[in-house]
DNA sequence: GATCCGTGGCG
DNA sequence: TCGCCAAGGAT
């Protein structure tokens, strides 16, 4: 073990986070949801879903057995839903070609849809303290201020160099408790902006310290303005109080989750209706409401919201992508945030 | 290599 | 209000 794994092992024992609910009682399967829930998202965003998630899928079997719709409902508002899809069609596979027993070897996990090899790595770790060397976001800030090394998460030396770096430090022994213990480090001292290098166990060997500004590492990503999209979303409600909901394409933004009906940015009512066999002549009073932005990483999405009220739907078309919802029975599909917090204002919230 | 995929928090 | 980005992986 090198003095670097040994400082931030001694840092740990006093200071890092031993009490996460996924670090109690750690199966494989439970580690496996947690690091999958865990990709791009805080731990504190991550908790709740952590234990409603294990409470409804208690073990791979579950899971596996499970539909699609119940999965992704469980991870309404946690975002990147092609985790979901991916957990759920793993499950299948380790329940189809593993017996239904978690693999926990970094080439087998590797093969499973939803798990590179960061991934794998944490899951051997955490799972079975053997040997394997993860690389994520916080252990990325950490040994790249640690070693200076130039450039960004853009570029394949760069992060060919932080492998090699990352590997170099992994000791042979307490590998779980180091994997958590650099990611808690980075984490909760080595943050992006104001660092507190004064607490570091390993500012005396950190290069970046010893430089100007360890902010500068890594090198912030050279960024562009994001596009704009802009859609509409029409949300036919008819007089039994029901709301008509498009489930999406399988793939792509939203996945397999259920919004209200999406067209281009000026589409007419009428039209709309039309396309989802709703009469015109049905439609009782439409409202324009206020509209907003939803941002994500690469672009930004203007979304104009129209309600319509409908006397009743004299021929829905028979598309297995339309469902009317009881206003009750939205908390059994998954949806995306924007549509929970649209359907809550103009549906639900309207309820006496 | 470049792009796509969410959300909430923060300065 | 806005840009930035956090326990990445798939295409």
């Amino acid at each position: 073990m090198d003095d670097f794994a040994r400082s931030v092992l001694a840092w740990f024992d006093v200071h890092g986070r031993k009490d996460l609910p996924w670090q109690r009682d750690r199966t494989p399967y439970r580690v496996w949801v947690s690091e999958i829930m865990l990709q791009q998202t805080q731990v504190a965003t991550v908790i709740p879903y952590f234990e409603r998630f294990l409470a409804r899928f208690p073990s791979v079997a579950a899971l596996a057995s499970a539909g699609l719709d119940d999965v992704l409902q469980l991870w309404t508002g946690l975002g990147y839903y092609a985790r979901a899809r991916n957990l759920h069609r793993a499950a299948g596979i380790i329940v189809r070609d593993h017996q239904g027993e978690m693999p926990v070897d970094t080439a087998a996990l590797e093969a499973l849809p939803g798990i590179g090899r960061s991934t794998a790595a944490a899951i051997v770790a955490q799972a079975t303290d053997r040997r394997a060397t993860i690389l994520d976001g916080n252990v990325k800030r950490v040994l790249a201020r640690v070693h200076a090394v130039a450039g960004h998460s853009g570029e394949a030396r760069f992060l060919a160099r932080l492998w090699d770096l990352a590997e170099e430090h992994t000791p042979n022994e307490r590998v779980a408790d180091y994997t958590q213990a650099i990611m808690d480090l980075g984490a909760t001292l080595c943050t992006r902006s104001r660092p507190g290098c004064e607490r570091c166990p390993v500012a005396a060997r950190c290069v970046a310290r010893g430089m100007e500004n360890p902010q500068a590492f890594p090198a912030p990503k050279p960024r562009r303005r994001l596009p704009e999209r802009a859609v509409r979303w029409f949300l036919f409600i008819d007089a039994a109080d029901r709301c008509l909901l498009m489930q999406r394409p399988p793939t792509g933004l939203w996945g397999g989750l259920w919004s209200p009906l999406e067209y281009a940015d000026g589409t007419a009512v009428e039209q709309a209706a039309l396309a989802v066999g709703v009469g015109a002549a049905s439609i009782l009073s439409i409202d324009l409401e206020p509209p907003f932005r939803h941002t994500f990483s690469h672009f930004h999405l203007d979304i104009e919201p129209v309600s319509v009220r409908i006397a009743s739907a004299t021929s829905v078309l028979d598309r297995a992508d339309l469902r009317w919802f009881e206003p009750a029975a939205l908390g059994s599909v998954g949806m995306s945030a924007p549509a929970v917090r649209l359907l809550e204002q103009l549906f639900v919230g309207r309820e006496p």
